[in-house]
DNA sequence: CATCTTTTTGACCAAATGGTAAATCTAAGA
DNA sequence: TCTTAGATTTACCATTTGGTCAAAAAGATG
């Protein structure tokens, strides 16, 4: 289905720049180039649309950290971590917008995911790092404000982009951010 | 007029939850505890009123790098000023999400302030930081960056609070952010 | 070609939405 | 009390928007 894919992939573009209230169908038909009704041919309806793209991102999402391996160098695998949520927001930048979306409005059509699906992977992930700070491997920190920080600082250069743009210069961001993160959470974390 | 802050404050809290094309004048309204054309007697129309909120919103914004002060001690100032910023978030969420909103979407009403406010005063500190750290007060590191890294982490608390709620429980993260944070910056920062 | 299924479209519809006009209400001063 | 200015509401209006429906195209299949 050729025809589905182009309607995700405007449906992508018109949600993650006008949220979900903001986007209309006609957005979405004009970006996708078919008509209304042929979309709803593909999609029973405006809320299914959304909801496919939220249910495909959340695999993605969820990723980075799945292939977090706790039996690899902790140093490594976190700064590894981090560098996977970079390329994500300079590669998927309209899917972290999608996210930033949702949640900014309270979650309304994820909270369940959030639930379900997320937080049993943070709080694994979690534990792991807090058994490598107790152990002496990584300095010590309350390893959830250590992901918080890690999702805020490296999606913030996908979901504030046009601010980054104005102050540092279009893209000039991408290349030089991942060296300073590298160095943020170093020093936060080496033993 | 008590009736144009009762609406500007109910219209703070629907275009900060739905952003702007999200947002309706029936909401505000209903909000606020007034008829929707009370609402167009005090403000030409939404827009204006979403202006309106910008505007000052701006000035709020700024107002923690203004206070940044040159002349005094590198480190405290920076996590000074990180810390007004972490405080924002937790005093004043409805606007660091009406502000999230506006770049999510590019900016369209706002980028012609971030050029003439922003821009100058962040290319100013900037200076001022990067010159402490060429004085070696400093560790050194991007000074863009430790910006963009700031604002990042100190506006997640409120910008995905919903997220936060979900995998820390209700508000647990407001009081332990902050020291997490001291330590970060001051890991990343202290010569 | 004829038939049947899948895809696409043009013409609609009801509800929502930003906004208007005129009438009504309220309060203060003369 | 009468007048007048400001404040509020009721009844609308035009446009937008999510969605429907039946008919027309366009493939596939015999």
């Amino acid at each position: 289905m050729r025809n589905r894919s182009r309607i995700l992939d405007a449906a992508l573009d018109v949600f993650s720049t006008h949220g979900y209230r903001g986007a209309t169908l006609d957005m979405i038909a004009n970006a996708a180039g078919l008509s209304k009704p042929n979309i709803l041919y593909y999609f029973e309806g405006k809320e299914e649309i959304h909801l496919t793209l939220l249910n495909r991102l959340m695999e993605t999402w969820l990723d980075p950290l799945v292939e977090l391996n706790p039996e690899g160098d902790p140093l490594s695998e976190i700064l590894g971590y981090m560098q996977r949520k970079l390329d994500m927001s300079r590669d998927l930048p309209r899917e972290s917008r999608l996210f930033a979306n949702e949640i900014l409005q309270g979650a309304p059509r994820m909270a369940p995911h959030l639930s379900a699906d997320l937080k049993p992977l943070f709080d694994a992930r979690c534990a792991v790092i807090q058994q490598w700070m107790d152990a002496g491997k990584l300095a010590p920190a309350d390893p959830r404000h250590l992901m918080f920080s890690i999702w805020a600082t490296t999606q913030h250069y996908a979901d504030f982009a046009c601010q980054i743009d104005v102050l540092m210069g279009e893209g000039a961001a991408t290349d030089s951010a991942g060296a300073f993160l590298e160095v943020l959470f170093t020093r936060l974390l080496k033993p």
